[in-house]
DNA sequence: TAAAGAAAAATTGCATACAGTTTTTATGTT
DNA sequence: AACATAAAAACTGTATGCAATTTTTCTTTA
């Protein structure tokens, strides 16, 4: 997989180098990739589409940012997409696929167990692109993937923050909650406990921004939650 | 509204001027809006993001072309998509918005009784549209209208091909009932008879590609369904 | 010291040019 | 006439340059 220009630009935001709100400047990206301005800017308008990057006429291009309300409404699209992934995953996931899902949960307990944050992150992503897959639905997984990548920088930050989301148990548990009624058949039941679990997530992360943000002291970061 | 290049190109697509499988070449598009090629690519380069064409490396950009089980996957996943954004506006649309739905199943009724095909189509647009708004979820309309740019040039074919879809009736009678479950604050019944609505627009597309297709003499167009 | 305005620097938007591929047309062979 | 091969044309990918705009810095004034 030669890693594009395109997706190497979106790991920056990935990876928590840009954070929301942050400018994309082309010469400085041009000069760190080695090419000119021109297939950065090419880059830089497929990831706006993507709505990864906000794209402002005449004016830098900036990681987007969500405020409170548009992130609540982004983890609510997303929680129904996810909980419809899961629901069609029960029903129409192979027994190949299966065997990986019980494989990548008993991993995961072990990772969630010695508290190892990244790979837990990675596994994260695992999770729901197994449910993704299984769907057997493109333009749903197409969807679902596109709705995660906007809130990247959100969702990674949830995962990375110690003190918050104090361990991983619990969101592995839900995992675990989940799988198990996937890998048992029970569509709705699946789907239920995926919207509880996204919900969970945007409440720790609520919390969590509240926490930093009324911290006086703290220089307001542009672009965290406006 | 000043028509940004990457609206005017992908209404080539939308108004059927390009169909699916057609090459966007970018000389001639850039002589055709009077700019050089650079505003050009960067345009086609959105469109790829957002689905609506199909960008192949060191190849010409193709309108975005989908096979059988590909269509009915789309069909299914903003199915449910638009169900969804049903059930929402069941709930939360306002007193204005409510009155504006009412106003626009009066009209729509009318034009599907004069058979206005033309009509009928940007109606159906206005319709999906405010229960998109209606929703209260950004996220989620665009979502929604994402997915429903990328089978633009199916769901326009649905419309204008006379002879299928034989009436406007009844597709204008499903809005109708979707309409009144949702102005009674019905969301369930409203996701319900929205799904079913989709998987009727599905049905009638298959028929007419089944028969376009099955006439031996069609010079297999290029891109419509493979 | 703070605010306002002007000058300088930095940055985006777009046209153009050219190298490298792909596609089309022309040519030759069986 | 059909197929394979070669030459020509067309097209994409990227670098570069310049005009227009935005952002930053510097200067002036209250």
């Amino acid at each position: 997989m030669p890693h594009t220009l395109r997706q190497k630009i979106a790991d920056l935001v990935i990876n928590g180098e840009l954070k929301p709100g942050d400018r994309l400047d082309e010469h400085s990206l041009a000069d760190r990739f080695g090419v000119s301005r021109t297939p950065i800017r090419e880059a830089i308008r497929q990831l706006g589409a993507s709505g990864l990057i906000e794209i402002r006429p005449r004016r830098s291009a900036v990681v987007r940012s969500f405020d409170r309300a548009e992130l609540s409404e982004a983890f609510e699209a997303m929680g129904e997409i996810e909980a419809l992934c899961a629901s069609l995953a029960a029903v129409r996931m192979n027994e190949a696929e299966r065997l990986k899902l019980r494989a990548l949960m008993a991993a995961s307990q072990d990772v969630s167990l010695r508290n190892d944050r990244p790979a837990a992150l990675e596994m994260d992503f695992e999770f729901h692109g197994l449910l993704h897959d299984g769907a057997r639905n493109r333009m749903l997984k197409t969807v679902a993937e596109e709705t995660r990548l906007r809130i990247t920088p959100y969702s990674a930050a949830l995962f990375m923050m110690e003190g918050y989301n104090a361990d991983l148990e619990r969101p592995h548990q839900q995992h675990a909650a989940i799988a198990d009624a996937v890998l048992a058949g029970q569509g709705k039941e699946a789907a239920r406990l995926m919207r509880e679990h996204i919900a969970q997530a945007l409440i720790s992360l609520q919390q969590f921004f509240e926490d930093t943000q009324s911290r006086s002291d703290a220089p307001k970061v542009k672009g965290e939650v406006r």
